[in-house]
DNA sequence: ATATAATCTAGAGTTAACTCTAAGTCAAGC
DNA sequence: GCTTGACTTAGAGTTAACTCTAGATTATAT
C-alpha cells in the first residue's frame, strides 16, 4: 500500500506544503518516489511520521528532528544516541508540563479574583483601602481556601 | 518604591528590549514616566506583569494579551469580559496539557522501544520477520505491560 | 482526446516575537 | 566638569516555521 502526499496530508491533518517543507529540511529521507518523481509514502513511513509529529508537539525544533531522523537512517550504531535524544526531550517535556501546571494554577487564582470582583460589582474590593493597589493578602486568601480543601479548578467557576 | 526598566528586566528575567517591545504593543499602558521620559515601574505594576507573563506562558499571543490589558484599563464595566477571557484560556491550556500528556506517553513508549532494541543490540528485533517494517504488535506489547501495572514513566529507563 | 486536478521544484512572502542598531538624552561617580 | 553607563525612540534585522506562487509535468475523469 502506498500513498500520495495529498493522502498523507489528509490522514495527518498537515498541509502538503508543510510535508514538502519537512522533506526539504531533511525530515523525510525515507520517502520513495515513483517514475515521475512524485512522493509515494509507504505504510512503514507512518511510524517515522508519528515520531516527527510527536517531537514537534513536544516543541523540538525541525532541525533537531532532522538530526534524529539522520540517526534513524544510520542504523543500529546510533541506538544509544536515539535513546538519549528521546530521554532528553522526555525530561524537557516533563519540565515544560510542570511549568504549565504553575501557569494553570495562576490562571485559576486570577479567575477567582475576577469571580469575586464580579460578585461584588467592583474590583475595588481587592484593593488596599484608599488606593488602586491590589492587596497582597487577596492571593493569600485564595491559597488558604485551597489549603482548606477547596478545589482550585472549580473555586473560580461562576455556575 | 519605583523601578527602572533594567531593574524590572533583572527581576523578571526578561530583556529590556522585550519590555520595550511589549510597551510598543500596548501591554504596558500603566507604566509611569519620569520628567525625562524614562519608565518608572510601580510595585502594583508587577501584578500586571505577572498576568502578562502567565498569559505568555499559556501561549496567548501578544496582541490578545494587549486586548486583556485594554479591558483592565477600562474599569469595572469589563469584569465579565476579563473573567471570560481567563476562563477561555484556562480551557485552552487544559486541552494543551492533555495533548502534551499524550505526547509524553508516546515519547515514553518510543524510549522503551529503543531500550529494548539497545538490549538486543539491534532494532531488527522489532521488525516483522524478513522485512524492515516495525511490527505493529510491539506497541501493543508495551501497552500490555502498562495495563499489567508497569509504570510508563520508568519502563523505558535503562538504569 | 481533453479538461481538471494533483503533483513537482525553486524561490519568494508571511507572521510572530523578539533583538538589535543608531543617534541622542540623562544620571552618577570621580 | 567629564566620563561612563543606562535610558530613549524609530526603525531595521533575525529566526523559525510555515505558506504560497509560478511554471512545468503528470494522472484522472468524462
Amino acid at each position: 500500500m502506498s500513498y500520495s502526499i495529498g493522502e498523507v496530508a489528509d490522514k495527518l491533518a498537515i498541509s502538503p506544503y508543510t510535508l514538502r517543507y519537512y522533506d526539504k529540511e531533511g525530515l523525510l529521507p525515507f520517502v520513495d518516489r515513483n517514475a515521475a518523481g512524485r512522493r509515494r509514502f509507504k505504510d512503514n513511513d507512518f511510524n517515522f511520521l508519528e515520531v516527527i509529529i510527536c517531537l514537534k508537539e513536544a516543541g523540538v525544533p525541525v532541525k533537531q528532528i532532522g538530526h534524529f531522523i539522520d540517526l534513524c537512517m544510520t542504523g543500529d550504531a546510533t541506538l544509544q544516541d536515539r535513546y538519549d535524544f528521546l530521554a532528553d526531550h522526555e525530561t524537557k517535556l516533563e519540565a515544560n508540563m510542570a511549568r504549565l501546571q504553575h501557569t494553570l494554577d495562576f490562571l485559576r487564582w486570577k479567575k477567582w479574583y475576577y469571580k469575586t470582583a464580579l460578585q461584588a460589582g467592583t474590583e475595588r474590593i481587592h484593593y488596599l483601602p484608599g488606593t488602586n493597589q491590589v492587596d497582597p493578602a487577596v492571593h493569600a486568601t485564595f491559597n488558604q481556601l485551597v489549603a482548606d480543601g477547596a478545589s482550585p479548578k472549580t473555586l473560580g467557576n461562576l455556575d
